[in-house]
DNA sequence: TTCATTTTAGTACGATTGCTCTATAATGCG
DNA sequence: CGCATTATAGAGCAATCGTACTAAAATGAA
């Protein structure tokens, strides 16, 4: 047939992911992707297309095993309890960060969904299925007791994925254990049922 | 004694910040800058530096007459509804936004501060000043019995400013209406004191 | 008027950008 | 073994980047 590759696309992708993290899409330049990923241009361009292209798997490769998966090991928890695990992860990771990149996703939805009305496409429907987890999770807590039934699951799903955005991006800023818990307390206190709540 | 400017300050900075918010700092070249300021590169050095120097006026010239303005149109009102009339005003310039040019403090923490110490500090220090000030009004709301007691003044103004930077993000990707409002809800509906509480 | 000083205008510089081209290398099939 | 096909290597392209430079223009002081 042909010549056969000599990179592990896998690898390439982790390497091109951790750039575009890193340094944003328009920050990184296709010689960075080339040092990084330790394979020619012209390898990259036949591979993965442009550089668009590239961050858009890089993206794909982030969102996959890093978000999903995160969701996937969540959502096997009693349902309160798998919010306060998936937002015990996002801060202990916040916090872990040492040269802050945040989260890619979060941080695609400044660099590049303004810009780009296909990456917003892809970034919002992202956003929406945390939202869905968010609110399985909610729905199923209220119909066992376990969430307060004092707000309707959409809008509690919903304050807490803008918590979680804000978290993100502050933890960029201000990587502070105290002010991330601080954020987040409020969000989960209002879920418990209340002493008032109980038996109606 | 020398030669007069030819240009009002305050309008090419008022340009400027156009340009910086809705592209982002790196996607904005100085052609850009003096194609929408009317004013030449060389008298825009002259004037304000490099590149840099000019995003941080611009930055400055933004928290001023848009962030700490609205802090203190917000500031008088008794502390709920301080805190209510801010975040109905954010709701409603996301959502007139036709652009999604968001808030270009949110926008800087994500664009400039992880890689320049002094942006971050800039960036950083807005942020505590918001947070102050709904600290500030959860005290006070504290006090005079209109704001739970239920859990610290601080805790609730950091959950209250984690909120406020999820919608601006949010914002730029799903500029919907009800997914804002449901985002602020139940913060909002969190710091009413619940009739349980009533003359604790 | 002459001088010192600053702003303006336009050009241009070196570096870097995303990307392409040509040439060579490596494979399986017939 | 050729042959078709794809991968690799490295140089190089046009465009754009931030910035600097030179020359002309405009002022108040002397």
């Amino acid at each position: 047939m042909a010549r056969p590759r000599e990179f592990d696309e896998g690898a390439v992708l982790h390497a091109a992911v951790l750039c575009f993290w890193k340094q944003g899409y328009e920050a990184t330049s296709v010689r960075d992707l080339v040092a990084h990923t330790g394979i020619t241009a012209a390898s990259l361009y036949n591979a993965f297309g442009d550089k668009r292209a590239l961050y858009e798997k890089a993206l794909d490769h982030y969102v996959e095993e890093s978000i999903v998966d995160r969701i996937r090991r969540c959502e096997s928890l009693p349902p309160l309890r798998a919010i306060e695990a998936f937002f015990e992860e996002i801060v202990k990771r916040s916090l872990n960060d040492r040269d802050r990149k945040g989260c890619m996703l979060v941080n695609a939805a400044l660099d590049v969904a303004p810009y780009d009305p296909a990456f917003r496409k892809v970034v919002a429907g992202v956003l929406v299925g945390i939202e869905a987890f968010f609110q399985a999770c909610v729905r199923t807590g209220q119909a066992d007791g376990t969430i307060t039934r004092s707000l309707p699951a959409e809008t509690l799903a919903q304050n807490l994925l803008g918590v979680l955005i804000g978290i993100r991006v502050l933890a960029r800023v201000r990587p502070e254990r105290a002010l991330l818990e601080g954020v987040v307390a409020p969000a989960l206190a209002r879920l418990r049922v209340e002493r008032a709540e109980i038996g109606t």
